[in-house]
DNA sequence: TATGAATGAGGATTCATTCAT
DNA sequence: TATGAATGAATCCTCATTCAT
């Protein structure tokens, strides 16, 4: 007896992130996210072509969520120094949100996926606003080579530090903010 | 047909490194491995008693290698910035060479085996030991939230360089000093 | 090709009674299961947890319907020792029908099952009330050490001629009567 | 460094008993064999074809000093039913001895191997020949029908009895006696 | 469209057997 | 002759994927 499923994206998305937050990214299998969010295997490939393309939606669309976010910190009518740190601020708050997704990214080299190009295309583009509002600003003057290892570190050191040092938010936090100003 | 075969550990550990760089820690089989050491299966469980076993050894015995050769560098006649210089480049080029596996200390949670407490204790006391040094040596303090977090980092920082920015081994070695320059 | 399959426990039944027969319990593994009653082997495990639990059922099931078969006979208007006559010969039939599933009760330690405690429970509960009427209707008295020792033997000692002297089933029979009305 | 193996078939002999009393006929693996007789795994097939044959030949070793047991009895200067109650003691206490080998026997249907058909023809020739006496002395008659079961009962309930009630040896051999007596 | 039973290749592991030493 | 490392088919079991309903 077919039935019209309501938000059926959404109800995988959570069911996902769920699941991979509980068990890890390896160990989420179609039928665990099948019963988790109450709808059945078949139906999960009407929606995605195979396993793969479930979970790396997933994890994009919760990376596109954290973007979106962090741009709204870029239209802020801050200094940029006050925007990188609260910058930080919220890429923190974002990953420690969703713990495991953030760290799966880097555990099952996801990011060679098609998907993750676009999602490091549009965190690329907002972290060099953010550093050139910063040059502008302060005179500075970072160079290409620099900047592109840069802003990949500060996102992976942000997730270790998730990862990491539990419990231990605000150090983590000052300690990312502290190097950044070293850094930058 | 039963044969001696010669170097069996050194083939496993071969097959075992190449097909972690090529595939990924989660997706090497036993078959696999046995394939490509040219090793019956069977052969390998006269070795290690299990596929963890096997998998962990490899990578433990890769990273205890890289130690090894990072000891050294601290016991030499040199100023402790250079002794930083050069542990940094000793570094990068250990974690090149075996590409893929210098990675999966990091994923796969590899570091909660009994077998990585004792290495990341080593990495740690390295470490330390060098900061220590550069202290001293300099007359600078780092508190004791600010080292635990920067061991990571800096292994952190290596790993994705080699992974991320292939055949720009100057550059990253440069960046590597820089940026460790101006953090300690 | 996924298909809904009819009657399937009835298949694994009757395929696993096929192979236990012929080959014996020990030698029957999954795969010759899933051949012998055309069901793929995965789908045998969404029936049964694993290979344990669907040998035990079916022998479990298969006792159990012989116990049904005999408890109906202790019902019966007759004096207690036609029952007994009944008792072996039905008895016999049974484990005739289902030749090698009737030994797995006694062999490969099955007995220590929690199902064939149930099922030697039964049986001996059966096999009591049995002998009580006996013993009542003909003032006998049998000692417990002599009825617990028995109840096994007749179940053994059935299995035996069953298994031991094929086509010679009135002869077989005729025997067990005999001894029987020497013994109880 | 080949060496001389003293006793080398004892030595097996003695490791198959203790093993297959200790774990099991199934359970029990070439190289278990191997690593308790002292003896390397290749050598044993210096001296046995396969497993099997390995293995049903202990079995028999075993069976056969029981029977040169049982016939010492027949030749003592007893009346029948005297050699009757010390033939049962007797066979009660061999296989007692041997506890797991004498059951695994029934279990693994070992006995449709040519070697058990010879043990089997020579059981039962001394219990016929224990039976002749019994008949001729106390002018009985038992029909070949009658004989060739009760001759494999006794040797089944026996076996029954040894695993089934155990630490009851004394209880046991009366039961035994009793049903002989009662039966013959 | 939604379902979930059915599929079977592929996973880790075992172990009787072989044969170079 | 004795050895035991090496072999690989066979074990149980899992799970992404399919398709009749």
């Amino acid at each position: 007896m077919p039935k019209i499923i309501e938000n059926i994206e959404q109800k995988i998305f959570n069911a996902v992130v769920l699941l991979i937050r509980r068990h890890g990214y390896s160990a989420v299998s179609m039928r665990m996210i099948a019963k988790e969010s109450g709808i059945a295997v078949g139906t999960l490939y009407n929606y995605y072509s195979d396993k793969e393309e479930l979970t790396t939606t997933v994890v994009y669309l919760s990376w596109k969520e954290t973007l979106k976010n962090l741009e709204i910190i870029l239209n802020k009518e801050l200094t940029p120094r006050e925007k990188l740190h609260l910058f930080l601020e919220s890429l923190y708050d974002e990953i420690s949100q969703r713990r495991g997704i953030g760290n799966e990214l880097m555990k099952h080299d996801l990011y060679k996926d098609k998907k993750f190009i676009e999602i490091q295309a549009a965190y690329t583009k907002i972290f060099r606003r953010l550093l050139k509002e910063l040059q502008d600003f302060e005179g500075k003057n970072f160079g290409e080579s620099f900047v592109k290892r840069i802003q990949k570190n500060i996102l992976l050191i942000t997730i270790n530090l998730v990862n990491e040092f539990i419990e231990e938010d605000r150090e983590n936090i000052e300690y990312l903010k502290k190097i950044a100003d070293q850094l930058l």
